[in-house]
RNA sequence: GCGGGAAUAGCUCAGAGGUAGAGCAUCAGCUUCCCAAGCUGAGGGUCGCGGGUUCGAAUCCCGUUUCCCGCUCCA
């Protein structure tokens, strides 16, 4: 199948069967943003249980933390995210590419001290050994001129960039006679401003109220909440803090179904280490959370690394976990060695000390910090779309068939378990509704007595469940049932009384878990 | 945001200026002793939304919203 059918396919499938909705739908819907139906709010559950109990769980260094989503405005400006997700942009009408204003700016600043460059080495062929080039920058005619363009323009961009002013900004494109490096033409749109993070008001009057903004990530909520839980939880270096909640992101494109989305829900675990062994750190985390993906059984072929050459301001280390997604391989996972530049600049913009004293070297400081940053929803659409699959059956008969399956591991399903009566009559519906009154204490049950049950197999096979009983006359005499097996179609009669633990050791998290 | 394509029933689509359709799905009933597509009946659409052209618009034109494909960033 076509990789871009398939995703079409898988779109809609999960709209069909209840697992992702597009928001506010029936008022013409809200641009990437989407909600979750009654079986994909059981999958996300599962999913982050997963995470949480591999984290929180089996490390015992690692603990958690949900912290509000509305934090003190002044985290954001520490963080970098104020000045960092606030691009000003702008686009070429010929080439349509789209720039940054004030990297194109910056960019013609480069160019005119190139041109200074230029006449300096010029002139210290020509001067040989008497070449003062101090003197020559301040006499040189051309240097003056270039060097007096290069003030005024530093002058107008900081002040345009400082007032927020978006018309400034064009003006000096426009004056500076910058053109496109593609189109070459000088042929721009309106500079319009991005901001990345979406703001609010918090406050009972508009006079007193004060901009607040919706966090763009968890982790710093993890970062300003370091001391307490240190101190509280009487952590001693290296340990985590793990965090499961909701970031907001206005992207300017947002796309990709719940790929990439304005609201969207993290996993983040905040590893703080003692300095200089932050590489052992985020090598150990690269490779855990790697095993932890692949633990689903998905294929490891189906995964890679991709480390970044550029690097953020804040890390001297990081790389993505890339899964193969039916529009290619993305980025599903980041893993990032954060240095100390967070804790530090929260020490800075707060006053308070965030620095540990290691018994060990008898000496206080601040710690590093290795970061492991998940998407739920992206590994929400990892689950789905390698679970998708549509099979070919030779019937006995000769003919073929075809079914739709979710082959999703069995700990993750939404329900576990369909119990049907064989027809609907004889006492058996009575008998099928016993063992889920009997189950559902346990596992998420569910009961069908519509249509064939060819058909109720293949419906549960759409939404995923893993395990269906079938309640049939032998039932009555014996109390047994069969148990049908979702990915092999296969059944096994077992007694009733032995339901409850055939189904949970196998949709139990242990296994997962033990084998990380 | 820009360019290109699309939007008709829950889903997949037909309908190309003259009464809104099919298959599947849903619901009710019948049938049925284990893998969808047997039988009967029912419900469900102001054709994304707004305007225009026309005697008449799902159909032609304009605007708008949402989705998909490219251009950048990220979880």
């Amino acid at each position: 199948m076509a990789q871009e059918d398939l995703f079409k396919k898988l779109v809609s499938h999960c709209k069909e069967y209840g697992y992702v909705f597009q928001s506010s739908e029936v008022y013409d819907g809200l641009s990437a943003v989407y909600d979750y139906g009654q079986y994909g709010v059981e999958l996300k559950n599962n999913i982050k249980k997963y995470w949480w109990d591999s984290m929180v769980l089996l490390y015992e260094n690692v603990v958690g933390l949900d912290s509000a989503i509305f934090m003190h405005p002044t985290i954001w400006k520490a963080s970098g995210h104020v000045d960092a997700f606030n691009d000003p942009l702008v686009d070429n009408k010929d080439s349509k590419k789209r720039y940054r204003a004030d990297v194109l700016i910056e960019d013609q600043r480069a160019k005119f001290e190139g041109k200074i460059e230029k006449e300096i080495t010029k002139a210290k062929k020509r001067f040989g050994e008497a070449f003062n080039e101090d003197q020559f920058k301040e006499t040189n005619p051309r240097v003056l001129a270039n060097q007096g363009k290069i003030d005024e323009l530093t002058a107008r961009f900081a002040k345009a960039m400082n007032d927020n002013d978006l018309e400034g900004l064009k003006q000096i494109i426009l004056d500076y006679e910058i053109s496109c490096p593609v189109s070459g033409t000088k042929n721009w749109t309106d500079v319009r401003q991005f901001n990345l993070m979406f703001s609010t008001e918090m406050g009972s009057t508009a006079e007193g109220a004060s901009k607040i903004y919706l966090r763009p990530e968890t982790a710093q909520g993890i970062f300003v909440n370091y001391l307490n839980v240190q101190k509280t939880g009487r952590m001693k270096l290296p340990f985590g803090i793990a965090q499961i909640g909701k970031a907001f992101r206005n992207e300017i494109v947002a796309r990709q179904f719940i790929f990439r989305m304005r609201e969207f829900e993290q996993m983040e675990m905040q590893y703080f280490v003692r300095p200089g062994e932050e590489m052992k750190w985020f090598k150990h985390w690269k490779q855990f959370r790697m095993k932890w993906h692949q633990s689903l059984g998905f294929g490891s072929e189906n995964y890679r690394f991709h480390d970044h050459d550029k690097l953020a301001h804040y890390a001297n280390a990081a790389t993505d976990i890339e899964f193969k997604y039916p529009f290619g391989f993305k980025e599903v996972e980041g893993i990032h060695s954060r240095t100390d530049y967070d804790l530090k600049q929260h020490q800075e913009y707060s006053g308070k000390k965030f620095q540990f004293f290691d018994p060990e070297l008898n000496e206080s400081y601040t710690p590093y910090v290795v970061e492991t940053s998940i998407g739920v929803d992206r590994m929400f659409l990892q689950v789905i779309s390698a679970s998708y699959t549509e099979e070919e059956i030779k019937k006995e008969n000769g003919k073929t068939d075809s079914r739709v399956v979710l082959s999703l591991p069995a700990f993750l399903a939404p329900v576990k378990l369909a119990v049907f009566p064989l027809i609907k009559k004889d006492g058996l519906p009575d008998i099928a509704r016993e063992i889920i009154n009997e189950l559902k204490f346990d596992f998420y049950c569910q009961y069908d007595e519509k249509d064939s049950i060819g058909k109720r197999y293949r419906r549960h096979d759409a939404i995923g469940t893993p395990f269906c009983v079938t309640v049939d006359h032998q039932t009555a005499t014996d109390r047994t049932v069969t148990i049908r097996h979702r990915d092999t179609m296969e059944q096994e009669r077992v007694k009733i009384e032995d339901l409850k633990r055939i189904i949970g050791e196998n949709v139990s998290y242990e296994k997962a878990l033990r084998s990380l």
